[in-house]
DNA sequence: AGACTAATTATAACGATTATAAAGTAAGAA
DNA sequence: TTCTTACTTTATAATCGTTATAATTAGTCT
């Protein structure tokens, strides 16, 4: 149930004290039940129905108060735009270079990379992201 | 020594067909010969010396030349503006958080993350990229 | 209620990149 | 050589994602 999944993050958000608006609700029920990786354009269209005053840089100032708590991580591709995640576990992303489709990847954390990269480089090593891309099934099908 | 790193790109260039303009020769060179990874206007502003008439347009359309010719990488992260690396030998980056500096780190492919993405996703698999993120010994060293 | 702070809105500004059109330049054919 | 054609560069405008600003609105606290 992803209601339980909101209600977690309205705590962890209320326990840093930010206000929940019915912005910031809605804002964060679309970025954990649509299961996508939507771009802040895309929430605010997604949105617009509801909140039909709704402003764009309302969408990114928030998902930026999201980010600051941890809950929501910035994807970050060639294109143009930003993508943005829900944080639940520690997951990569395989993306099809043909349709665009973001898949999650679950994987053991790369810790050997880290620190080699330590030893090797003299910097003091703290994340890393990596992503996969390749042709998703679907595209496959369609040649 | 460059010059011969120079003159292989040339004729990687010239056999597929690629006019060697004197912009063209002096973009690759740049980036050859710069050993970092500069912006499209970092090397747009390293020229105008010798190019006072060169518009921006110039380095990006030659940018995406030498990228289709597979001589040069775009790298973009989260920040604004793309970072061009030559490709000589696969390597991945690592990044400071504090300085932004991008320093080269070889690292056996990780052939088996990619074969492993695939059997879980049902994607075929093409290439992945990855970026390691601290705190460089400089900084580290200015607290 | 009144005062203070934070959030939202509307709009303008910004910066990286791309598109367009005009002018220049090289290469091949006649 | 001269014509023709395709490619390149230039200058400039347009686009688009994102951020900044200022005004308004809404919450919170006493």
């Amino acid at each position: 149930m992803s209601s339980a999944k909101i209600n977690a993050a309205i705590d962890n958000l209320k326990g840093a004290g930010v206000r929940i608006t019915p912005q910031r609700h809605a804002i964060l029920e679309h970025l954990i039940q649509s299961m996508s990786h939507p771009t802040a354009d895309e929430i605010y269209k997604a949105l617009e129905g509801k909140f039909p005053n709704m402003s764009v840089a309302t969408v990114y100032n928030n998902l930026r108060v999201f980010k600051e708590a941890g809950l929501v991580k910035e994807l970050t591709y060639g294109d143009s735009s930003s993508r943005f995640d829900c944080v639940t576990t520690d997951h990569y992303h395989i993306i099809c270079d043909s349709c665009g489709k973001i898949v999650d990847f679950h994987y053991p954390g790369l810790d050997e990379v880290e620190s080699l990269a330590e030893s090797v480089t003299g910097f003091e090593v703290g994340r890393h992201r990596m992503e996969i891309y390749g042709v998703c099934p679907d595209c496959k099908r369609k040649h």
